[in-house]
DNA sequence: GTGTGTGCAAAAGGTTTGCAAGAAA
DNA sequence: TTTCTTGCAAACCTTTTGCACACAC
């Protein structure tokens, strides 16, 4: 097994979360990739399967999303859906989202800034600000 | 009955929907406002089971509610919850998002500007730009 | 040994669907 | 009469829950 492991190991246990075989488990699939991506609970399910001789009980699998979000590790992506979804990237950035075809697309700093806030609630803090904006086909170009 | 009723059969029908007593009637709780306001479809059905004699079948008010969507009367909130929310205020505007209480509150261009798209993606066009602000209480002043 | 975490199945909650009956055009 | 709409119940899908067993420390 590659060093990564010892990595997640101590990245788990330093924020109060026993490395278990499970957890590693999604922690690789989840972390030890070139790039950030967008994951639904499902697609997480999908790809355990996929790459494990073992299966995770959803329960657990739930639960390790939303340990991992809890701890700052994942991001949720407020997106009207039947379903959630995850993003890898927990760096501030916003997202296109393609009505066509249900497609989540990152969208840096450099295409839409992150808006202003002049007045906030009083008593609240600011746990977050996200920007989506939904595209679709332009049918006025269509034909 | 009022005048209003003249109105909303009118819109119905100018966008292909045929004014029927359960149509209309959605229409009253949500248009015959002083204040626009969010709902659920939940909200929605106590609000009828409330405020009228007849009751409205569920598949019914799902139905209303998505064509009122679909026609532009109703805008869908994107908001990572378990439930759809709807906004009766279909102008330009976006919502705070209290995780205390699972509130949103409307937050107009004075308190954060549409932000600027400087690059789309090719071929589609832009349906929609919603900023949403979560906010909790903010522990660090609380005690 | 204690306290967490996991797995399983059942339950819950919101939403959709199929189809027969009813209303609008 | 034709087409659209409604109502009902069942189905669907995602997510949560309860509890016994297993594992980490």
């Amino acid at each position: 097994m590659r060093s990564k492991n010892a990595e997640f190991t101590n990245k788990l246990r330093s924020s109060g979360l026993r490395p278990t075989k499970q957890r590693l488990k999604i922690c690789e699939l989840l972390f030890d990739k070139e790039n950030t991506f967008h994951f639904t609970i499902n697609d997480l399910v999908k790809s355990i399967s996929k790459e494990l001789d073992e299966k995770i009980s959803l329960a657990t699998v739930y639960n390790t999303v939303h340990a991992f979000k809890n701890k700052g590790y994942l991001k949720e992506i407020s997106i009207n859906s039947d379903k959630s979804y995850f993003d890898t990237n927990t760096t501030n950035h916003h997202h296109f989202f393609d009505e066509d075809t249900n497609e989540l697309i990152d969208c840096n700093e450099e295409v839409i800034e992150t808006p202003k806030v002049k007045k906030n609630i009083l008593g609240k803090k600011i746990n977050s600000i996200e920007v989506l904006i939904k595209v679709a086909t332009d049918n006025q170009n269509q034909k």
